[in-house]
DNA sequence: AAAAAACCCAACCGCATAGAA
DNA sequence: CTTCTATGCGGTTGGGTTTTT
């Protein structure tokens, strides 16, 4: 896999990225590494869901859906990374011929793939097709019917894209949970969590000092519980994908835990 | 070796939908 | 029934990296 895998991640040049600010004062911009690690550490805590909260609560100052889109296209533990294989790549355009620009439904049949990546593939594919094809049409006949419109196959070539049928609303790909239909209202449930984290210690105000902590303990290594400090070498991704940090329940008990541990630090 | 082009991918935006109030 | 909020989806863009000239 090639390196720029973690251009973005790793240390945003000093500049404009990393100052972006959206109106509302949330930042936008590239993730840092440090971000991924509070935005895994909080999804742990929280699950895949009210990202706003979790946005919130996290201090990372970023939109709630900044913070899932950085989880379910990024962070998240199942996802594959690197290239396409060939078969996946065949896979893609057979789906893609059956469903069309239904990304998230083409993702859904390809486990390991975020629609992003998948959305990303195609338009690198067929934007060479274009190419391959303009390129064949200008060698055979001079006339050749110059297609101008190089967008308009991928945005048009959809059958089934019309209908964004219910079904499609509440499936998000590669959730552990998702919140919609169990969860309780968001002001009692934020005021539920609200209470847990001020019995952890943890009180919004504090959050920050808390990931302070957090983050020394990531720098430092030694301070740290072992669930805290990912090894050094790829660290936000194994932590990701340790066994620990996806044993998570659902539940206020199994909430209470997992801050007893956060606390205990 | 330098410049330009192509490739690739992360992230943002706007809109649609579901569920709660 | 209407409004509001949270979430998910598809389209698009910006910019870093790699390849080609």
């Amino acid at each position: 896999m090639k390196m720029k895998q973690t251009k973005k991640t790793s240390a945003p040049s000093p500049g404009k990225q990393e100052e972006a600010v959206a109106p509302g004062g949330f930042r936008k911009g590239p993730w840092t590494e440090q971000e991924d690690m509070k935005l895994a550490w909080f999804v742990r805590l929280f699950g895949e869901r009210r990202w706003d909260f979790l946005a919130k609560v996290s201090g990372l100052n970023r939109t709630g859906k900044s913070c899932r889109l950085r989880w379910v296209n990024y962070l998240h533990p199942d996802l594959k990374r690197g290239r396409m294989s060939p078969d996946e790549e065949r896979l893609v355009v057979d789906l893609h011929a059956r469903w069309g620009n239904r990304w998230s439904r083409i993702a859904k049949a390809m486990p390991g793939r975020t629609d992003n990546e998948i959305k990303n593939y195609w338009r690198t594919h067929t934007r060479k097709l274009h190419k391959d094809a303009r390129a064949a049409a200008a060698d055979g006949a001079s006339a050749a019917s110059a297609s101008t419109t190089t967008s308009t196959s991928m945005s048009a070539a959809s059958p089934a894209t019309t209908s964004s049928s219910s079904s499609s609303t509440n499936d998000n790909h590669n959730h552990l949970h998702h919140g919609h239909g169990d969860q309780e209202t968001a002001a009692s449930q934020e005021q539920a969590d609200n209470q847990l984290l001020y019995t952890a210690g943890i009180g919004m105000d504090s959050h920050l000092l808390w990931n302070d902590a957090i983050m020394d303990s990531y720098a430092w290594g030694a301070a740290a519980p072992s669930m805290l400090v990912p090894p050094p070498s790829s660290p936000v991704w194994d932590y990701c994908c340790s066994d620990s940090l996806w044993g998570i329940g659902d539940d206020e008990v199994e909430y209470k835990k997992m801050l007893a541990v956060a606390g205990a630090s």
